[in-house]
DNA sequence: AAGTGGTCTAGACCACGCC
DNA sequence: GCGTGGTCTAGACCACTTG
């Protein structure tokens, strides 16, 4: 076998390589699936996997009797497919920074010991989020020994060999009280988007808590979703 | 056939309600995918599809080489798996109502004209979400002939055959004006969650511009991703 | 070792859009 | 009518978790 993965991720990325790079054009029809699957080499199952998958993601439209359609080349800022706040802003050209305003780790009465992060998240240069997270043992040692301000914890844990199975999210809004109003440059009492995160591993066990608090005026979240 | 629909939506909707009934506890373990096969009489195809849509619900946790377990009881308010807000409260077993505030056919100068509605969406009665749509013709004269009054908007237009082919999702937070504030029965400022979405057809031409606006204290948003 | 879900095949029929 | 995607079957093998 050549390249890694399934037969499904294959042709889902190849199909992705040619809508980035324009060999199918925005609006132009895409092969068939029985040509997908003459020229991958595999059943229809695969391909239609990885058409399902280019579909969620907004890259393509999906309608029956006619020719699958591209309809953009970058894909939506995904809240479906995850995407911590560091690799989001740098994927579209702008820079990520981070604050730290707080690291500590914390027990409560007759619970186990949990270590807490706050930091101001930067776009640009300009706090545009402020996130609190509580992570458990063994995650949230992990963390005590990370430069909180340097990158993304996420992406420093996965590199760790921590799985994160499922991100549940939960998005609403709250107003912002003085420390949300102080740490973002803000009006205590004026909206902000908040997003509540709990990861778990592949055991369904939960390991991280987040409250992330949006300036809606420099982050709104989108997602497309096909009828 | 007895009852309507695809295989793998009746066996969906059969799961679904075991599941609302308590017939599945939350954190029990389901049936095996070859025990629904023997069930329900049919292929591991049509239970695989039906168990992918509930995980998308956020109802199932499936995970590799272990039964699938029960999350919740209630799905979460779907962002990614598109519902309309009656389906949606009615699948939770709470009563949707509608109020409408205007229905109005305007003409900008040099444009089309469109049709305008704003209703108060109520949940078990109480003020939940106000709603200001625009439609542009010809969807717009479909629905000045309904009644605003009666029900979902969405579901009436696809009855008449209007294709909802990709729902775009903006959600950020505003404080609430005046307006939303008398109608939802807030004080003004107050954090109102923002849903902007855009309706288009399977030629990708816009027919619905909606501006949502919730009250996060009663509806929040949840969606899971795996990572 | 046994059972689970994840992937894949090769075939079939159906519903829909278009000519 | 023809080609498209949507659904379904029956079987197979693999990866993973658990006793």
């Amino acid at each position: 076998m050549r390249p890694p993965g399934t037969l499904h991720e294959r042709v889902a990325t190849q199909v992705r390589l040619r809508i980035r790079d324009g060999v199918y054009p925005v609006g132009a029809a895409l092969p068939s699936e029985s040509e997908m699957c003459a020229e991958f080499g595999v059943s229809r199952g695969p391909v239609r996997q990885a058409m399902a998958a280019l579909r969620a993601e907004g890259l393509v439209t999906i309608t029956q009797g006619r020719p699958a359609t591209v309809r953009g080349r970058t894909p939506a800022r995904g809240i479906a497919t995850f995407t911590p706040f560091t690799r989001w802003v740098e994927s579209t050209g702008r820079v990520a920074g981070n604050r730290t305003v707080e690291v500590a780790r914390r027990r409560s009465p007759g619970a186990e010991s949990v270590v807490e992060v706050v930091r101001v998240r930067l776009l640009d240069g300009v706090p545009a989020m402020l996130e609190r997270s509580t992570f458990t043992e063994p995650v949230g040692t992990l963390v005590l020994g990370f430069d909180t301000d340097s990158g993304s914890i996420t992406d420093f844990l996965i590199g760790a060999g921590v799985r994160f199975a499922t991100i549940e999210h939960q998005l609403d809004a709250v107003a912002a009280d003085p420390a949300d109003a102080g740490h973002l440059g803000i009006e205590p009492g004026a909206p902000l988007l908040r997003e509540r995160r709990v990861s778990r591993d592949e055991h369904g066990v939960a390991f991280e808590y987040a409250d992330d608090r949006y300036r809606p005026d420099l982050v709104t979240f989108t997602l497309t979703s096909s009828g």
